[in-house]
Order: C-alpha cells, then structure tokens, then sequence
DNA sequence: AGCACGCCGACT
DNA sequence: GTCGGCGTGCTC
C-alpha cells in the first residue's frame, strides 16, 4: 500500500504530495499525521490518500516512519480541499488552521495540578512544623500542593512526602481562561422585533442573512436566543467577533448565557490554554466555539449556527498568508451542516448589502434600538468655515461650546482622531526636506513623548533632528496632528480635567488597553482621545459627546473602499456617545461637509449611503461588479524585482489577449509604498469582470507560481483590502 | 525551506 | 594551487 502525504514543510514548491510506502504493520486511513523521512531529515505529513500503486518510480520511495495520531477529520479535509480550491491556499497551510498550533509543533503538554492528601491514620510525629501540615490536611482532607506550600515550609512536606506519611495525587486539569469581569446577569426579554429575527432565523436550514441592525438594536441578544435554541437541539455553534471586539464585558456575557458550554479562543491565551479550550470543543465538553476569525476552524460537529459579527470588519479577510475569507469558509460550513450563517452588522460591507441585492442573502433589518433611545445627533461643522473665520485650531469653536458644556455637566468626552503620535510628518521650511525611514518609503512620524521619529510601517526609531540636515534651517514645520498632539492641545485648554489616551502606543497589550478603559469608565468629568481602537463595541455609560477632529483621513486613502470605511468608522464612534442616559451628541469636523459619506452617516442613513456607493462602484468597475486581483512582487534587490515584475506583466498581457473583453484593468506599477523593510515593493493590478473569472483567476495564480527567482518573493492577492 | 552540487574570484 | 561566494536543482 502507498499513502500520498502532505510534508509540514511550508513552501509553494514543496506544495504537491508525496508518496511513501506504507509498511505492513502499519494501517493509516485519511486524515492520520505521520513522521516521514524527507531528505536527509525526518518530518510530520498528514495522510491525504490511500492508493494500491503510485504513479511514482516505486524503487525510490520511502517507508513511512510511524503514525502520530488521527489528526484529522473527513470533514477538516473537505475544508482544506475547499480553501485550496477557492483560496488557492497551500493544502498544508489549511490543514495547519484546523490544528492548534500545540498539535503542529508537536509540543503538546497536558497540565496537572499536585494534590496533597495524608496516607496514614497515625499523626504522631515530633516535629512540630511537620505536625502542622498533617493535622491542617486532617481538618481540609485533599489540599492543592502550591496551597501548603504557600502556608507551610516546603521542605518540611517534602520529608513527609519522603517518608510516605502524605501522598501525591496529580489531577489533569484545562488551562480555560480565567473570567476577567463578571457581568450581572440580566434577564431580556426580546422586543417584537428582535423575536421575529431570531424566529425566521430558527425556521431556516442553509441559508445567509444579513442581519442589519442599527447600533444599540440588540443584535447579540439576537444572537444568544439563536444559540440558546441550536443548543437545545443537541447541536453547536460558532460565534466569530473581530479580534478587538473581544472584551472581557463579551466573554462574561456569553459565560453568564452559557457557563461551561461556551470554550473561548483569542489571542491573549496562551498556547496551553488554546489547546485545552480546543480539546474541550473537540471532545463535545463545550459546544460554543467563541473567538476571532481563526475559530471558524473550531473542531465543532454537527453545526446549528454560525455567526459573524461586525460582519463588515476588514479583520474577517485574512491579509497574511494563508489568505482567506472567513465568510467564504463560514458559508461553505453552513451549507455542509445544512444551517443559517449570520452576518451581524450596523454598516454591511457594500459586498454583503449587494448580495442581499441580487437574492444570494436574506435581509433581516431591526430598526428599532432596545432602549427606545434616539441615536445620538451628529453635527457637522465645516472647517474650511472654521478658518475663514479666523479659526485655525484643531477644534471648531462650536465643538470647544459643546467640550466646556459637557464638562461642566460632569460627563465625559470622546475625541476620535484616526492618526497616532505627535504629527504625521516633519518638514524644514527653508527646503522642503521630510525625514523618511531608510527601510521603507515612508516619512517619519514624530513622537514628541519619547522624542523620536517613528516609522508606523517598521517601527525603527530615529533621533529627532533640531536642524535640517540638508540645508541646516532651525525652521521646522509639523504635519498632520496625531493623538499626542491632540492631548497636549486638550491640556492647555482644559487644565486638570483628566484626559486619557488610546492608541498603539499606549496599549501594548490587552490588560493596559482593559485598564485605561476602566479608568476612564470611572472617571468623571474626563476625556478620552483615541484612534480606531475605541470605535468599536465598548459601552461608555458617561459619554455624552463625541468629537471626530478629522474625518477626511480614511476618506484620503487612495483605495476604492476608503469611502465605505469612513461611513463605518462614523457610524461606529457615534454609537459610543448614545450609551448614557443623557442625550448624546456628535460633532464631526471636516473639509469636504457636503460629501456624500458625512450626509448620510450623520442621518444615519445606511441605505442612501449603499444606493450612492453602488452606483459608484459600477460606473467605475470596481467590487463587487468585478474581481480585484494584485500580484505583489518584493525582494531586496529593485533590479530583480523590476525583472520578475515585467516577467509577469509581460505574461499576464499575453493573458488578456485571450481573454480580452473580460479585463477591465491591467497595469503594472510600483507600490505606494514602494518600499517596506527594506523590501522594494512592485505590484500588478487587475479588474476583471465575474463573468469568466473562475476561469481566469487559477490561470494568474499558474502564471505566479512557476517562480524560480530566488530573493524575490511573488503574491498574488485576490480582492485585497490593504493596498499600500 | 534546507541542503548538495557546481563553477568563478582573493587568499594562507 | 585552495576556500568560499551563491546560483540551480532536488527532495517521495
């Protein structure tokens, strides 16, 4: 017998099976990861198929070493094939998704906790320290080692130990995640409204609904009645949040909904504590898998729902290898476990809303807010005004009224500013000179808290320079402000009103971004200035004013969806001043207050916002009317990349030859940023209409492949949301 | 990815 | 004369 096996070694040229001989004693079925010899090395490969001949010289293969374990199922296989398929992902790469990274590795550890409990009857010993712990485990019986230890010397137990008069039982235990908040648990009662979705929801076997609900709708408690019901069927769920929105007030909600049977995935756990919550969905002692994209690969059987919050979050389409979307992967679920995928959002993806267009999704809007409060009003002052009329602040004179009112009102303000540091740039008045990272063809952005010039792309740091060094000019002019800028502003005028900030820098990790939040959740009156990082999911109870310093920054990005993410992150800072029991407010500072974007986000009209944003997409030939694709070419040396680049380009043209009405755009280019780490960054863009780009797309990605240049590095990108 | 094989410059 | 540069090719 052969086995045709995938090598756990992760490289696009190493991607095809190889087939080993399986020895006698040894019976492997689909799915079994095994060690094999390959090269003058041993590595793991997973079994893909079992075959009476190979098609290769039987005289040279290799004898399969031994089996590790079943790794994986019938059913990970038909998802590894599917995302090989429509991804063009690496097999092993997918098979490495449904895996905890523990199991791939080969370093899986179950953790145990020492028990101390007596062995004898007869407590009679002379030491009196030893004395102690023995009468202390008469009184408690069975006590965890480190609980003695932390009483009692350790040296003294380990004689009793020695001497057999205690015993050591050690208990295997699951590193689950500890509950960092709790909640009170409330009782809700659903709405009409909320009821009919969660019915209509349940009546269904596959199928997709949008579930269009506006901030503070109720979405979740739609979510959690849904789950409540596939549960009592016997079934399970899969409930996928953005990474960020991930908060401790989310998990104690669904621990408070579902105690036990919900097992959590994020990436605060370590990879001990990953694998035992992965073990516990594996082995059926938890049925709700709950966590950021990757827990679509959850090992959950016999699915009742899956659902995608925020469904329109860019952190659903994986950018990094291996690429992939997770509603493309969540939808292929659902139709395999004939069940409803929702798709949760207050601002759909114009991709989604679309397909509710043409009948691929169920709509399911709730339009009403649970707590019958009205959004809160968003104001839009226009700053060209502002300065003509002598103003030349970052702050409107009407958002300093508003800022100095809700102050003396004892509440709290948000200032949402999209850019961090101090300035987005520096520039010497006398030449023009702007200080760019070596690495990457960005300019520095200063950070007048550590003094330093950053790169955001490398984060290599530079030393502030007090002259230019080009023409020695002392005159140095700031860029754009940054979210240092705006607290070091906000001081001068506030005093000692206690302003927090959010941003990359100042959470480096989860706890710190938890404390702040917390902080400022206490305090009152306070301000608290942030980037995209507050936008999303945190209840603020005090929060009464929003001020959006400058909108146009998302707007400027030069990719098509820069308007779309602009209507969302408007949408999203402004939920966060309705919160309170006071009426919110919102003023939103910009250049261009005729816009079509800042007229419908500040009437909250998500539909007049898709019908302009449609139109444009198709008078333009852009998603979802046709498909985007970029070939990214990288590598240190421009001369090669520039070589590889034309290589490509030159074949890709020969491409639409073939197919020459199915092309909207083809053209190569350098990046953006042309240069990243070093890396000089080339790309080819192309638009290509749906019609035969199932067809068309596996021919690119042929042309990509055969790549033998070495230092270069070659990616294709189908729809890619981060163009730089 | 690694690693071996192989063909051209500056050194004990 | 060699040591070693990295270009090319192979791994069941």
């Amino acid at each position: 017998m052969f086995a045709s096996i995938v090598i756990d070694v992760s490289t696009s040229k190493l991607e095809r099976q190889f087939d080993y001989i399986v020895p006698e004693d040894l019976s492997l079925v689909r799915g079994d990861r095994v060690l094999v010899p390959f090269g003058n090395k041993q590595v793991i490969g997973f079994v893909i198929e079992i075959k009476e001949t190979s098609g290769y010289d039987e005289g040279k293969l290799k004898c399969v070493i031994k089996k590790l374990d079943h790794a994986l199922t019938e059913d990970n296989l038909g998802l590894c094939f599917f995302m090989q398929r429509t991804f063009f992902t690496r097999l092993i790469d997918a098979i490495k998704l449904c895996l905890p990274p523990i199991v791939t590795s080969g370093k899986v550890k179950d953790s145990f906790v020492d028990y101390v409990l007596l062995n004898t009857d007869n407590l009679q010993v002379k030491n009196a320290k030893q004395l102690e712990i023995l009468l202390y485990l008469k009184e408690y019986g069975k006590v965890k080692k480190s609980d003695l230890t932390s009483k009692f010397s350790e040296s003294s137990l380990k004689t009793l130990i020695k001497n057999g008069l205690l015993k050591l039982d050690r208990q295997k235990v699951n590193r689950a995640p500890k509950n960092l908040f709790t909640e009170k648990k409330k009782n809700i009662i659903l709405n009409e409204e909320q009821q009919l979705a969660v019915d209509r929801i349940l009546r269904s076997k596959f199928n997709v609904f949008l579930l269009h609900g506006v901030t503070g709708s109720g979405k979740t408690e739609v979510y959690i009645n849904v789950i409540k019901n596939v549960l009592s069927q016997g079934k399970t769920a899969i409930m996928l949040v953005p990474e960020i929105s991930l908060t401790p007030q989310m998990f104690a909600r669904f621990k408070n909904a579902f105690g036990e049977t919900v097992a959590i995935l994020h990436s605060g756990l370590t990879q001990g504590e990953r694998y035992d919550e992965w073990l516990r969905l594996k082995r059926g002692e938890a049925k709700i898998a709950l966590g950021a994209r990757s827990c679509v690969f959850a090992p959950v059987s016999n699915v009742g729902v899956i659902i995608i919050d925020e469904e329109h979050d860019g952190s659903y389409y994986s950018e990094s290898n291996p690429r992939f979307h997770t509603h493309e992967i969540a939808r292929y679920l659902a139709y395999l476990n004939s069940c409803p995928l929702i798709l949760g959002s207050a601002t759909p993806s114009i991709e989604s809303f679309y397909k509710v267009k043409t009948g691929e999704y169920s709509l399911i809007t709730l339009n009403n807010r649970a707590n019958k409060k009205e959004l809160p009003n968003i104001e839009i002052v226009d700053m060209l005004m502002e300065a003509r009329k002598g103003n030349i602040n970052m702050f409107s004179y009407r958002f300093l009224n508003e800022l100095e009112e809700c102050i003396k009102q004892n509440s709290q303000a948000m200032i949402f500013i999209n850019r961090r540091g101090y300035s987005s740039f520096l520039m010497c008045r006398e030449c023009g000179y702007v200080p760019k990272c070596e690495d990457c063809d960005v300019s520095l952005v200063y950070h007048k808290e550590d003094n330093m010039l950053k790169c955001h792309y490398c984060a290599k740091r530079y030393k502030v320079l007090n002259k230019c060094p080009k023409c020695g000019s002392t005159s140095i002019r700031y860029g754009a402000v940054g979210t240092q800028r705006v607290v070091e502003e906000l001081q001068k005028i506030l005093g000692n009103v206690p302003i927090f900030r959010l941003d990359n820098d100042t959470s480096t990790n989860k706890q710190n971004f938890v404390k702040t939040l917390e902080e400022f959740n206490k305090t009152t009156p306070a301000v608290l200035v942030g980037t995209q990082m507050i936008a999303k999911g945190h209840d603020f109870n005090n929060v009464t004013l929003v001020g959006i310093i400058d909108a146009d920054i998302s707007l400027h990005f030069s990719d098509y969806r820069a308007t779309e993410r602009t209507f969302n992150l408007i949408t999203q800072v402004s939920g966060r001043a309705g919160r309170s029991e006071k009426e919110g407010k919102v003023i939103l500072q910009t250049y261009y207050p005729r816009h079509y974007v800042y007229r419908c986000a500040s009437t909250y009209d998500y539909p007049a916002f898709y019908k302009r944003e449609i139109a444009m997409r198709e008078v333009s030939h852009f998603p979802p009317f046709v498909e985007m694709l970029r070939v990214l070419v990288v590598g240190k040396l421009e001369k090669k990349v520039t070589e590889q680049t034309e290589s490509i380009f030159f074949r890709l043209k020969e491409l639409r030859e073939q197919f020459s009405s199915d092309f909207v755009y083809l053209q190569a280019m350098k990046c953006p940023k042309k240069r990243l780490q070093g890396n000089f960054r080339y790309q080819i863009m192309m638009r290509i209409y749906k019609k035969n780009s199932g067809e068309i797309i596996p021919k690119i990605y042929d042309i990509c492949k055969n790549i033998t240049v070495n230092n270069v590095s070659v990616f294709v990108e189908l729809d890619p949301q981060n163009l730089s």
